[in-house]
DNA sequence: CGAACTTTCTCCACTGAGTGGACAAAGAAG
DNA sequence: CTTCTTTGTCCACTCAGTGGAGAAAGTTCG
């Protein structure tokens, strides 16, 4: 199949777009009564849409208590595709033009072994997700990073978990090799994307998502628009003091939130707790899987661990202490947690709820959720694919 | 007079307005170099603006090789009111529609006695400049709290320092003694506005203004917007913590950023210092003056007392603590201090930028400017003016 | 001084987006 | 079968906006 080229012409066909696209398939009359737009203005913008094929009719609705209507939808045909690279794995999905998640796969990575490699790793991802048969080729990519990006190149700058990728063309590359049009984005920003589009965010405007994976960092989302700073590495938390004189952090400072809390920190404290004799629960799971993880603390914890309780309690309360600090600064609507660490749940809840709704002022904190993102590994793809989908479905 | 009634039509004229702002008096065809229309259009919303009083005809201009222009400039009649309460003193101003200072008073002033006093106070001083010749009366007023506020509404809301106030209808009630449009904001937002409208901020989308006064607020614009959060309480950093376990503080916390610097907190630790017979300079003022605030503290410093520097060091330390990570979580393009603190001017400059560029990390700190504000006390009148017209130069 | 060029401003015919009403098609309710 | 409701199409009309012609007012230079 030729893959789509076709663009938005106006304004109002990208909000029909959209509306379909989170709407899913609609009639002529359900898309008048979201814009603000006469029925013969409709018809005809309408009529354009299908015309570059971008929607396709979707046969007759059901009665509303007159003549049906015939339903329009979003070209089935759509492929999106969506990556998501980490720090030690990468994710790959192909959506259709609604989002929704037709294929999906997930492989252990190193991001430090440099973009050439990563980029062969994740083609062949996509080339086998084509392979089964989910589409004959994309319409469109989009791509997070573990760091910072410089947005409207597409370019990752100065990240210090992946030094070979400082200034390499990531979305030209990938749109060479693609042959589509390709947004790149830091991960944390597609996280939150994904969880405005179809998790915990879905009506709210100003809102943060804090992603503790390997490393941490916080997606800012103002006015329903992700905000990405001045030179793109807007909510790059990690760095933040968060123990004076605390722990001793890569980047040179002490006390970081990530030294003290993060997939890494968690894994080095608990084996060092294990080393130390102070949980027989930790030191069985060490000797049993040679190293430990954060799913292995997440364990010993429901198994009643006191030590491994601990460790994520303390955890929680340095991200709550700094996470207080942004509620009080940022006024959010809501707080997401995220990432892989999620899977400690309950007990890190608690404790970052804890910490921020004592030190944040009750103006802030009187009617903010602290939730657990919904849609947990399939928010950064989501993400990518909606990056993409909001950059093709706007006016050319 | 009679006062201006009228409103910009459509999205060309508030433009106009806007441009006749910012950029003084101007021909069509200078105007035209600065909008996308054609001549004929552009000559059309100028008449009707011409006819509604809002613009009025400016003679010729000089030639630019050519047939001379008839220049248009906003009517020079119109009078916004600014006005910016603060803890212990308020300003009232009287500007044009270019947003130009015509007269300025200041008056102490306790802002705990309650709106109704607070407002025959600011009335009267508004009837002075009146009498003065300097307005006939007022076609806009904005108007600063030292609060958070409700804003579309223009009631503040839970101030902790101004208790009295809490769900006061401001906006309300000024509008109905001025018989004129009213605007309420936070007054840090208004320095923020009035900063980027005539300050060092002209030109920067995204940036931060740390307003350190009887406390510390910050103001926070994001793509050119001033961004007040979900409840109005955005930039309340003031209990934000930057001593573990420090000083109490009134909000119940330890160890609040206000706690340990501000206005209020530098006064106090100065009469503490000359009464433990820390520093002579200081305690001579103390007896002098029969109390000490914080202009007591900056001179004593440029007299070389090492006690009152060390305060002043120690202040803009925990100051940078904080916007360290501010920076490194919204990484703006500029920072701006100011309020009634920034008196202590470069040694409180210097700490507080050794402390930023050491803990944030090089990609949001390498090219971030941290200077002074530029209008002193006048921001918040001007950014008052500034909110006012912002709202009556929009559509209607 | 007059001719040629520039800039500014006005006028006007034309385009194209968008509206709203009339009407036809298709179904529901009784 | 009649009446009412909803959906979709058609068409005349309005109005924002364009772009070119040309007049008005200046400058420059031979």
């Amino acid at each position: 199949m030729r893959r789509m080229t076709a663009r938005p012409a106006n304004a109002h066909q990208a909000r029909l777009l959209q509306l379909l696209r989170d709407g899913g398939p609609n009639s002529r009359a359900q898309l008048g009564d979201q814009v603000d737009l006469s029925r013969s203005k409709l018809a005809v913008e309408v009529d354009r849409l299908l015309e570059t094929g971008l929607v396709v009719a979707d046969g007759l609705a059901a009665s509303r208590g007159g003549r049906r209507s015939h339903n329009v939808r979003l070209n089935p045909e759509l492929r999106f595709l969506g990556v998501d690279i980490g720090a030690t794995s990468v994710d790959v999905a192909v959506t259709n033009a609604e989002l929704e998640i037709l294929g999906h796969i997930n492989q252990p990575l190193d991001v430090r072994e440099g973009p050439v490699a990563v980029f062969e790793q994740v083609l062949s991802m996509a080339a086998k997700l084509r392979a089964s048969g989910l589409a004959e080729g994309f319409d469109g990519a989009g791509i997070g990073v573990p760091g910072p990006v410089r947005f409207p190149e597409g370019v990752p700058v100065a990240p210090p978990i992946m030094p070979g990728w400082d200034g390499f063309p990531v979305r030209e590359a990938l749109s060479q090799e693609l042959g589509c049009p390709v947004m790149v984005d830091n991960d944390v920003n597609l996280m939150a994307l994904g969880e405005q589009h179809a998790g915990v965010a879905r009506t709210q405007q100003d809102f943060l998502v804090v992603k503790i994976g390997t490393g941490i960092g916080c997606g800012i989302v103002v006015g329903g628009d992700v905000y990405r700073g001045t030179t793109g590495s807007a909510g790059d938390i990690g760095h933040i003091q968060a123990v004076p004189d605390g722990r001793q952090c890569a980047c040179g400072n002490r006390g970081c939130l990530e030294a003290h809390f993060s997939g890494a920190a968690l894994a080095r404290d608990a084996t060092e707790a294990a080393e130390q004799g102070r949980s027989a629960e930790l030191a069985n799971r060490l000797e049993a899987n040679g190293g430990l993880s954060a799913a292995d603390v997440a364990a010993a914890a429901a198994a009643g661990d006191a030590t491994a309780l601990d460790l994520i309690r303390e955890g929680g309360r340095s991200t709550g202490q700094v996470i207080a600090g942004l509620v009080s600064f940022f006024n959010p609507g809501l707080v997401v947690i995220g990432g892989g660490v999620t899977g400690l749940g309950h007990n890190l809840l608690a404790a970052i709820r804890t910490q921020v709704y004592r030190q944040s002022l009750p103006l802030a904190t009187g009617n903010l959720p602290i939730v657990l993102g919904e849609l947990g590994p399939t928010a950064g793809v989501i993400g990518a694919a909606r990056l993409i989908s909001d950059h093709l479905f706007s006016p050319a």
